[in-house]
DNA sequence: CATGAATGAGCCTTCATTCAT
DNA sequence: AATGAATGAAGGCTCATTCAT
């Protein structure tokens, strides 16, 4: 996470920056450079020495949740049931999506800043893919979606999540009913007629 | 839609603001009352004579729309088949919501500017509740959302349609698709797929 | 006060016009003819007619209270006691200027619209000029202040008047204070030293 | 009064804007940042980041001639005759507020923006309470006006000099009358005139 | 006479980015 | 490497006054 070789005060700096925007992002503040200098007490050229845009500092707090989903995607794929496979990976998808503000922002961008973030997200293009493929080939998923439609769909559950949001609503628990709806569209033969 | 006595001249800049308003909304630019004042060639003060807010304005654009919504809600409400209508009414809006920009930006705002605007969306919120129960008196919708859910999906769909964007994309096609997915995921048991 | 000769309709427009700036100025609001349009329900160009500036509004809103002063300074300028007649004239002055907004904007003021206005000032001052002659003539009044000085100080005291205002300050009764603690030292032979 | 260890350059450009508020201020101007930032060739970002108020600007104008103030009133503390020490403390005061205009802007307000501003500003008041209530105590001075007054008073006489104001007229000269007509009335029984 | 739409200068303020120190 | 001052375009909005209807 922490690219190696760095001064050890510069390194200390690093994880100031984004550990204050972390704080931003959490509190729902727009993130700006000029704020996290501020809020570190660092200057403005030691920031943009870190972090040269706004976007690079985004796609940097995203990246331990993106690594997450990551991981959680190679477990996904070796799972043998195609349907659980897919619709736990999708489940955590949003999750995080709802959980994390960092990640709708980046996972909603269409172009990427750090090369590592383009690969997360190539990486979880490829894992939904295969999972949707697979899922297909088992006959367990109705035609109508491609794998295509699986980002913007995650993107567009969290923003409903979002649209809703009120004091007393669980946003978490909301992305799973929506999610929940979505697959039950999705899937081909639903437990009640599996049955019999 | 345009106010009634207005003078000649006070109505054509009325409509050249609401005209140059539809072009930058269209073409994807933010919506500011300067930026109108400029291409419009008129002085800032006429624009915020018209329309007090970027918000007033964006509602002004939204407005036909929102009354076409408006009368496919009740239409569908004299409908008998409860599945029919509330299908009908929810594709009537996602594909309203993805064709004209001004759209998705009212819907999503919590609170309104013009009380015109107020009323529409709040005729169309009690539709939509409507239709869901009665749908679901019918029995033809399965539990687990409720009419509290219907604008932030609707929305979400919306952005989900945006985020899957690109040049070669059919937006309403792919509107109607993420709406017929999740349809699929809360109808109850249908006839068709219950059988084989 | 209303000119004569004026269309009935215009007669009452004008009047209209009055008691709304005549509002405004009561509720301490800044007097702009836009906003009196807005109030009056008139035309911009309507109140533009009758008031071709605000000042000039302004001037009219103090008229009464100028001519109330004039009938003091007259009945004043009767006055067989010197220091009395000084003394009873400038406590009217004073509890004008903090009573009616509109007084210490025109009294302050080193020019004029209105011609009656100037010739209501101009009384005043000579008024004034008289009173505090006919009191230094009579060796009531130490030299130092001259008339010139009069106008300026009654300003004066009406501005520390609205310095000190608070929610809690009787306006007359400090004005009063501040008038009276400069007339003792306006006087030349003090009760207490004038007995014995 | 610069606030120190400010680089170089921050240094010449914080004093440059000083220099020309000074300027606009003396020349009776309304001070504006824009207008500041026009006059000394800065950006305007430069000078709201030097004065993020207007009123910041002007309290800094005004603070050299508040803590001369303030030295006069230490001194005054030390007097041993209260009325010389009231008396000396407020002709000080009247004389600085009708030389500086940024002063009768500074005391007038009923809010300070920099902390020095308001520190200064209640070590005045303290210090005149303290010389007033000295002087009550002595029984050298008459009741009828208590330490709230002299703030006002002061600024009433700072404000009928500025309408007393003309080509011709010594502004500091005026004050000084305007005073010392006041302190006449508030004296209490002065051995010369009670005598004969 | 009355109207009120139009004007546009001008004020305030923010922010992303650069670059001298 | 780090700093943070400087920049200035850009956006938001108000208001006194004019003039076509």
């Amino acid at each position: 996470m922490t690219p190696p070789s760095l001064r050890r005060d510069a390194a200390r700096n690093r994880d100031r920056i984004v550990a204050v925007a972390r704080d931003l992002v959490d509190e729902g503040t727009p993130l700006q450079l000029n704020d996290v200098a501020r809020r570190t007490g660092l200057g403005v050229g030691t920031v943009y020495r870190h972090f040269s845009t706004a976007e690079a500092l985004m796609e940097t707090l995203a990246e331990p949740c993106l690594e997450a989903l990551a991981a959680h995607g190679e477990q996904a794929l070796t799972e043998t049931d195609p349907w659980r496979a897919l619709e736990s990976f999708l489940h955590h998808v949003v999750e995080a999506q709802v959980s994390d503000a960092s990640l709708p922002a980046v996972t909603a961008a269409p172009t990427d800043t750090l090369p590592h973030t383009a690969e997360l997200k190539r990486f979880l293009r490829s894992a939904g893919t295969t999972l949707l493929d697979r899922a297909r080939a088992a006959e367990v998923v109705r035609p109508g979606l491609t794998p295509a439609d699986l980002v913007p769909l995650m993107c567009g559950i969290a923003y409903a999540v979002q649209v809703h949001s009120g004091p007393t609503v669980d946003r978490v628990a909301t992305a799973h009913r929506y999610l929940t709806a979505l697959l039950e569209g999705l899937r081909a033969y639903r437990p009640s007629s599996a049955k019999p």
